[in-house]
DNA sequence: TTAGGGTTAGGG
DNA sequence: CCCTAACCCTAA
């Protein structure tokens, strides 16, 4: 369908093409253009973020370059989620440089919101180094004072983020350092300003994004009925799928209703039963998962009631149940114009505090739609959700994608990848990319105005010097090696007060674990860990869990059942239920 | 990250 | 000493 759209988008309403994703003369690789849209409307869905980063690497990419305004999504996207986490940090710096990067490309005019949160943040960062001690406080502002602030003053892209403020910051500060003196006013700083700044910006760059493609399209599905014949007509046979797509999904037949548009909803509710369990477990430092069923409690109970059941016609059942903090929940009914929505009877389970009704209608377009205009990639929704599934915490399992068909995703093969060894044919190196990184590839319309100068390389496994410099200014197509945080770890105490993890590498939740390496414990060697005997409940939750997720899914298991198997490594787990097969044979 | 072979600790 | 469970190593 996707194909359908590029080929023969001048027959394309015009509301459609409005949308800078629908732009003829931006428009990214054909393949590209539906993982596109939804990935742009997944952003904008009040899931968890580290689910949104799944879906993300589960859409298969087939290009490096993206839209400036997905990019500009994806940018809005990681400072809202550090904003939910109260978190901003030199990474939020950095997505700000890019943004005021993107919108000088396209001409537009520098923000005063946008000026006024950049400045909040940078000094937000260095009162919070000062907070930290004298050492990163000097680091900070040598990194955002010395650094930072003059290559943006330099530069021609992002000198938009310069304001009095900023100037004058950025001259108090280095008083300070050069006198030692002054500097405690820092500590008197509110983060609540700086909060509040960057929220105004936010607001501001949403309502200039405006909504995404696909929930534009189905406003219009849904609101006018839309002559899917005269359209179809017009368009020929490229076309004639979304005529009969359309024409289901307005007046959809029971069959379609159960064995199409249910798939749909069944991926997402498997998703997001998913993301309900892992964020239980994270949210709750793996208190997880009494999988004997005793826990019935709060919000559990919303998988226990059909979340989990996947089967056609009960996927509607407590769809979006990703709620972890027990905010307040309601059952909206969904309604396809008087039609319920297959499966629906028992209403969708959602987050109000995250929008209310309009999520649940969202989530209905955005899957009307997807079935719509996205065909290409939503056909294999069934597959890239396994593999979501499958490889929440174990990303390789991705590029094996046991149970997924070749053909159906390739999921993150995105980078170009090594040579293998003995002369074999090049393989794409399973390297994930972070959502981040991808905020930060190179435009293809820029791309190619500029030629190689910003051509981005996306092997993240790459030398930073290999990368082309922009002066000292972190270019908007570099990673910025100074940016602090990673917002897809979970904090594990033992990483507090060292050095930022890669960037370049999700990182779930581990649980922790027995020293392993061989080391001294009071003058004596320890060459392995000491043996710890399995519980029954290691061994009952271990049984369960293969059965739920499947034999080999173990670092997925692990993930899921921190709590249980604490101190246990994958490995570990591997090895149990091997020792258990043999008994049971 | 996983699978499978190898090694080690501990109980009988 | 043997057996088994738990742990380790390493190729793919």
């Amino acid at each position: 369908m996707a194909a359908a759209f590029s080929t023969s988008a001048p027959t394309l309403p015009s509301y459609l093409l409005r949308h800078p994703l629908s732009s003829l003369s931006t428009r990214p690789p054909a393949d590209d253009l539906a993982h596109s849209w939804i990935l742009e409307f997944i952003l904008s869905q009040p899931i968890p973020d580290w689910l949104v980063h799944e879906i993300f690497l589960s859409l298969p990419f087939s290009s490096c370059t993206f839209h400036p305004h997905l990019r500009k999504a994806i940018l809005i996207f990681l400072i809202a989620s550090e904003l939910r986490h109260r978190s901003l940090s030199e990474r939020t710096l950095h997505s700000l440089e890019l943004i005021e990067e993107l919108d000088h490309l396209r001409g537009a005019a520098p923000s005063n919101r946008l000026k006024a949160a950049y400045c909040a943040v940078a000094v937000e960062c260095t009162a919070s180094a000062f907070r930290d001690g004298a050492a990163d406080f000097a680091c900070a502002v040598e990194r955002i004072w010395m650094t930072r602030v003059p290559d943006i003053m330099r530069s021609e892209e992002a000198a938009g983020l310069v304001s009095g403020p900023l100037i004058e910051w950025a001259e108090r500060i280095r008083g300070w350092v050069s006198s030692g003196v002054g500097g405690e006013s820092l500590l008197n700083r509110d983060i609540e300003e700086a909060l509040q700044l960057v929220s105004d910006y936010l607001e501001e760059a949403k309502d200039e994004i405006g909504p995404p493609f696909l929930e534009i399209v189905a406003m219009e599905v849904l609101k006018n009925k839309m002559d899917v014949d005269r359209l179809a007509e017009k368009s020929g046979s490229g076309l004639a799928d979304m005529n009969s797509s359309l024409c289901k999904l307005v007046k959809p037949d029971k069959g379609f209703r159960e064995n199409v548009l249910g798939e749909q909803y069944d991926c997402i509710a498997g998703v997001c039963i998913e993301a309900s369990k892992a964020d239980r477990t994270r949210e709750r430092s793996g208190a997880l998962a009494d999988i004997s069923g005793k826990e019935s409690e709060g919000n559990e109970i919303r998988e226990e009631r059909g979340c989990a059941s996947t089967k056609h016609g009960d996927v509607c059942r407590g769809v979006l149940a990703f709620d972890v903090d027990s905010r307040e929940q309601e059952v909206v009914h969904l309604n396809n114009g008087g039609q319920d929505i297959p499966g629906s009877s028992e209403g969708v389970v959602h987050n109000l505090a995250s929008g209310g009704v309009c999520q649940a209608e969202s989530l209905q377009k955005g899957c009307l739609v997807v079935q719509m205009a996205a065909e290409d990639a939503l056909l294999n929704a069934p597959a890239a959700t396994a593999a979501v599934l499958a490889s929440s915490g174990n990303k390789s399992a991705k590029c094996r994608s046991k149970a997924i068909t070749a053909s159906s995703i390739s999921l993150v093969e995105l980078v170009p990848g090594v040579e293998s060894g003995h002369g074999a044919p090049a393989k794409k190196k399973c390297t994930l990319v972070p959502l981040t990184e991808f905020a930060e590839s190179s435009p293809y319309d820029f791309k190619q105005s500029r030629g190689d100068k910003v051509a981005k390389e996306c092997n993240m496994d790459a030398e930073p010097s290999n990368r082309r410099k922009f002066g000292t200014h972190h270019r908007i197509f570099e990673r910025n090696p100074s940016a602090h945080t990673n917002e897809w770890s979970d904090e594990s105490p033992s990483s507090v007060g060292k050095s930022p993890a890669p960037l370049d590498k999700i990182k779930l939740h581990q649980p922790t674990r027995r020293a392993a390496i061989p080391h001294l414990v009071n003058g004596k060697l320890i060459k392995r860990r000491p043996i710890k005997k399995w519980s029954s409940l290691e061994e009952n939750t271990l049984r369960e869990a293969v059965v739920k997720y499947g034999k080999g899914n173990w670092k997925l298991i692990l993930s899921c059942f921190a709590k249980i198997f604490e101190e246990r490594t994958e490995v570990d787990l591997k090895d149990k239920w091997r020792a258990m097969s043999r008994y049971l044979l």
